[in-house]
DNA sequence: TTGAAAGCGCTAACAG
DNA sequence: CTGTTAGCGCTTTCAA
């Protein structure tokens, strides 16, 4: 069995409470005592039971990730922004990943309800359904990198329109009019906002976007290279494919590739997030760099700080924090 | 404040004991009471307290997993098999990512304790510390892909054995004598693993493995980057590098190209995983194949396990299971 | 300063 | 079958 408090005033001869101040740092408590019951603590190994304590505070001093898309390392990268920020408060981090369907997604913040304090998110799915959840789990929540349109929250993402903005006006630049863009899905936020930022820059220009142009669905290869044949049959044919994620664009590299047509010279690509992999793959990719560490960090601040005002948690208006992207250019857009 | 079972209590006219019996499924109860009471919880949206629960029980009903390297794909694909495992027990999984470091590595554990009933753990530190804190915290402990040397687990991973004499073997027959190996660290039982069985297929041509030829501390670019210039400026130089990650293989690959060497005519290049990276780099690459959800769920399968057998569940021996791996040739060796 | 006592929400004997 | 009682280990009044 594990060493309690009680043990340890017994055998230090006071209170159960004595002990529960001293190792508290409360300060009534003489410093003498607490310095023997500290003292005593550490020789006997005592660690806190966090369920008796859980009970009484109503405090887990954790938070929960609930997190879609692990293989993307762009994810883990915001993950450890997460880690690092909790872990400096003494806060525990507890990750659940999902397939992207909203009953894992679902069942993962139930499973995490009761043993954290707030939840950190990147909701894959803008159901009803999940909003409801979270208002009824009543905690709160920061949405990263993806807002949940059916309910406010606090938000620390990357300003997407930017980076479609960027993007746009980069292979605008580099004499690309007719830009494909394969995005995760229609009722995405962060897409949307990718695409309004680049029709934005052609709008400028005088051009539009081709409707025929956006394909959605591109979380594995083979939809991914379904989309790319269905481009490529086109007349005319996009002569640049703008990807929603990096392993997207590294899919598209490798079926033109495959397809023999030549990159950057018929088709430019360009990805998003811009991780490690992005200068890995068949020829260096353009990309639209986040600072994913960042936002990852400054989701779980919102969250704590959140947590750890005393006042008016609930009251607080939600916040935003948006960081701005920028272009990391490289050979496959010329 | 949420609904308790004395909410319940009082509202079905019955005590606390009957509704708490009744929501366990427990025999010694009508069923006539038990569903009205089920049936007024699910109104009335009960929600059992975790903490309160733990506390009686002593069992937390969560699994802590500690490990390193989260951007590499092949860790995520472990971390899926074992959320799968778990929650198919109504499991909860618990994830720490550390950068490596014993400190890192130590105080994710011990955040974690109390909150799990054991843990999976890939430990990146074969140190004395780590097996000394496992044992005092006494929990159920199971070794992913990488055993714990100074302390004996429950295992679950591949051959990494099979895995060198696989690659060995192939670049031997693809007429490659001069084989270099970046490895993680010398004290990784698997990088030790890996070189055995190179070395036992070497043995059998009557060849061996140059000492000068193996390069250690290729978890970023940069190391990589020198290990590959230290390599190159020997004489002879090695006509195959073998990875320990596909990560490293890549980081390779893309140095040769750099560096203006012919691979896979001067350099045959193969890597260790098989992630959905392998297909994606410069070029296509051979590298070891494992089973890494499979591993992760075996992992999670044998912890499971021992926590819910009743009878002796200390006393139990420690099991291994290990899976064999195989090789996914491609263009890097030919 | 210190300690006694109440209680967080739940389960597990043990009576009725 | 059902209810009463006694904790699980901790914090927090409130007295002393």
């Amino acid at each position: 069995m594990s060493i309690t408090l009680a043990d340890i005033a017994e055998k230090a001869g006071v209170s159960v409470a004595a002990v529960s101040k001293a190792l508290s740092d409360q300060s009534d408590i003489a410093p003498a005592t607490r310095r023997r019951i500290k003292q005593l603590a550490g020789e006997m190994g005592y660690v806190m039971n966090v369920a008796a304590r859980t009970l009484t505070m109503k405090k887990t001093m954790a938070i929960g990730v609930v997190l879609p898309l692990a293989h993307i390392p762009a994810v883990t990268d915001r993950l450890r922004g997460i880690q690092a920020e909790a872990m400096e408060r003494r806060y525990l981090t507890s990750v659940a990943f999902h397939n992207g369907g909203i009953d894992e997604e679902r069942k993962q913040i139930e499973m995490l309800y009761g043993r954290v304090d707030g939840f950190v998110i990147t909701p894959a799915n803008q159901s009803l359904e999940l909003a409801k959840l979270l208002k009824r789990l009543d905690l709160p929540v920061v949405c990263m990198s993806e807002p949940l349109v059916k309910m406010e929250t606090d938000f620390s993402g990357d300003d997407d329109e930017e980076g479609g903005r960027l993007a746009a006006a980069h292979l605008l630049e580099r004499g690309r009019e007719r830009i494909a863009y394969l995005g995760y899905a229609e009722g995405t936020p962060s897409d949307q906002a990718i695409l309004k930022g680049m029709r934005e820059v052609f709008a400028g220009k005088g051009l539009s976007l081709d409707k025929s142009w956006i394909r959605w669905g591109n979380a594995s290869q083979a939809e991914t290279r379904a989309n790319m044949d269905a481009l490529l049959a086109m007349t005319p044919r996009p002569d640049a494919i703008m990807a929603f994620s990096d392993v997207t664009a590294l899919w598209v590299l490798e079926h033109l590739e495959r397809r023999k047509v030549a990159v950057p010279g018929e088709v430019a690509v360009a990805g998003y997030d811009d991780t490690i992999f992005a200068e890995l793959g068949r020829m260096p990719l353009t990309s639209v760099a986040q600072p994913n560490f960042e936002i990852g960090r400054q989701a779980a601040r919102l969250l704590l700080e959140r947590l750890e005002d005393e006042s008016g948690a609930a009251a607080a208006p939600c916040r935003r924090v948006v960081f701005k992207p920028r272009l990391a250019v490289r050979m496959s857009s010329g």
